[in-house]
DNA sequence: GCTGTAAGTAAGTAATTACTTACAAATTAC
DNA sequence: GTAATTTGTAAGTAATTACTTACTTACAGC
C-alpha cells in the first residue's frame, strides 16, 4: 500500500510538473486563441474556452477580468510576435537580386500563414468585429510590411532599375496578390477544393510584378 | 373635426401605402443586411433587427422560421444580384484595348464596394463564421470573376499579346491587388486614416499588371 | 505547526438570447 | 355583413450568457 501511495504521489508530481510547466494562464490563452480564431469573439463562450483549456471557468476571470480583456491580451500577444519579414529584406537587401527577394517574401508569407492559419482569421475577425486593438494589429502587420517593401522599391527606383511608379502603391500591388491568395485559401477554404501549384503561383506573381516594374532600358 | 379625421385617414392611408410598398418582409431583410454586415451573425440579435426594421420581433419569425434562415435568405439575395462584371468584359472584349479593359474592371470593383460596403463585410463574415451558403457566395463572386478574367487573358496569350503565363494565376494576381486594397480600405478602415489617390492607384496596378504580362516582342 | 496567500471549484446570479403563444386588429373573400 | 385569413402585438419561455460568490485545497514563509 505504501508503495502504491508513493507511486501515486510520484505520478501526481510528474503530471503536475508537466502540467504546471504549461501554466493555467498560458493554457487559457492557447485555448482562447484557437477558439476566437475559429468562431470569433461573439461566437466563442467562456465555458468553451474553459473546457478546451481544461480549467475551471471561474479561473478565466481570475486571470483576465473580462472576456474582452482576454481577447485583448491575445491580440497584444500576436502583435508582439511581429511579422518577421524584416530579416528577409535585411539579409538580401544588398544583393539587389529582386527576383530572389520578392520570391522569398512571397514564400515566407505563404508559409507563415500556412503553418498558423489562426493568425489570419484572428486578424480578420478583430477587424470585422471592430476590436479596439484591431487598428494596432493592422498597422503592425499590414502597414508595416507595406512600408518596408515600399522602401526597398524606392531604392530600386533610385538605382534606375525600376520604373518611377508610386512605391507604396507598387508595394500594395505585390502584397495584394499574396494576401488575397492567402485569404482565399485559408478563409474561404479554396485550399480544400482546388489544388494550387504554389511554386508556379509565386513565380507567376513575381514575374508579373518585376516585369511590370522594371524600367524599359533593361 | 370630420375634416380632421378625414385628413388623418388620408395621411394614414398615404403613410401606409408608402410604408406598405416597402413591405415588412423587405424591411426586415434590409435591416438584417445592415446589422449582419456590421456585426456578423453572432453579434446581431433578433431584437436589434426588429427595432431597426420598426417591426415587432415576432414578425421576424413569421417571415423567416429561424435567425439562420434569415441570414441564408440574405446571402441568397446577394448571390442572385451577381457581380456584374461580365458586361464590362463583353463590351470591350473585341476592342482588345487591354489598358481600357483592366482599368474598367478595377474601377468598377472599387466603385461597387465603395457604394455598398456591406457586401464585402457580409462576404467575409459568412466565410469566417462558416455559413453553409458561404461557399456559393464565394464561388459566385470570387471564382466566377477569376474565371472570366482568366478567360480573357487566355485569348490574349493566344493572340501573342501576353506572355505564356498561367492565365488563372495571372488573373489572381490582378484581382488580388484590387480586392486586397478594398479589404484594407473597407474592413480595416484605412479609408478613414490614409488618403489614397484612387486614379493613381488603379493606373499603377494596371501598369504593373499589363507590363508584367506583355510579351517581350511588343 | 501555524498562518497567509495563491490555485481551484461548485453553485449560483442576473441579464440576454432565440423563439412561442395566445390574442387583437385589419384585410380579403364571398 | 360575416367568415376566414392575414398582419400585428404583448407577454412569456427555456436556455444560455458572462461573471460572482463562498468555499476548499495546496503551498510558502516563519
Amino acid at each position: 500500500m505504501s508503495t502504491d501511495k508513493a507511486l501515486e504521489k510520484q505520478e501526481n508530481a510528474a503530471r503536475e510538473s508537466a502540467k504546471e510547466k504549461v501554466n493555467t494562464h498560458d493554457r487559457i490563452l492557447e485555448a482562447a486563441i484557437k477558439l476566437f480564431s475559429e468562431k470569433g469573439f461573439n461566437g466563442t463562450t467562456t465555458k468553451e474556452i474553459a473546457e478546451r483549456a481544461e480549467v475551471n471557468e471561474a479561473l478565466i476571470f481570475r486571470h483576465f477580468s473580462t472576456k474582452r480583456d482576454l481577447y485583448g491580451a491575445i491580440i497584444e500577444k500576436k502583435i508582439n510576435e511581429g511579422p518577421g519579414i524584416e530579416i528577409l529584406l535585411e539579409n538580401h537587401r544588398d544583393s539587389k537580386d529582386d527576383r530572389l527577394i520578392f520570391t522569398a517574401i512571397a514564400t515566407h508569407m505563404f508559409e507563415q500563414c500556412g503553418t498558423d492559419p489562426t493568425f489570419m482569421r484572428l486578424l480578420h475577425f478583430s477587424a470585422l468585429e471592430g476590436h479596439d486593438l484591431s487598428d494596432m494589429f493592422f498597422s503592425t502587420y499590414v502597414e508595416y510590411v507595406n512600408m518596408l517593401i515600399a522602401d526597398y522599391i524606392d531604392t530600386r527606383i533610385k538605382d534606375g532599375a525600376f520604373k518611377n511608379l508610386n512605391p507604396l502603391y507598387s508595394s500594395k500591388a505585390f502584397i495584394g496578390m499574396i494576401i488575397n491568395q492567402i485569404i482565399v485559401q485559408e478563409l474561404f477554404g479554396e485550399k480544400k477544393r482546388i489544388k494550387t501549384n504554389k511554386k508556379e503561383l509565386v513565380d507567376t506573381f513575381v514575374e508579373i510584378f518585376l516585369d511590370g516594374l522594371k524600367s524599359k532600358k533593361s
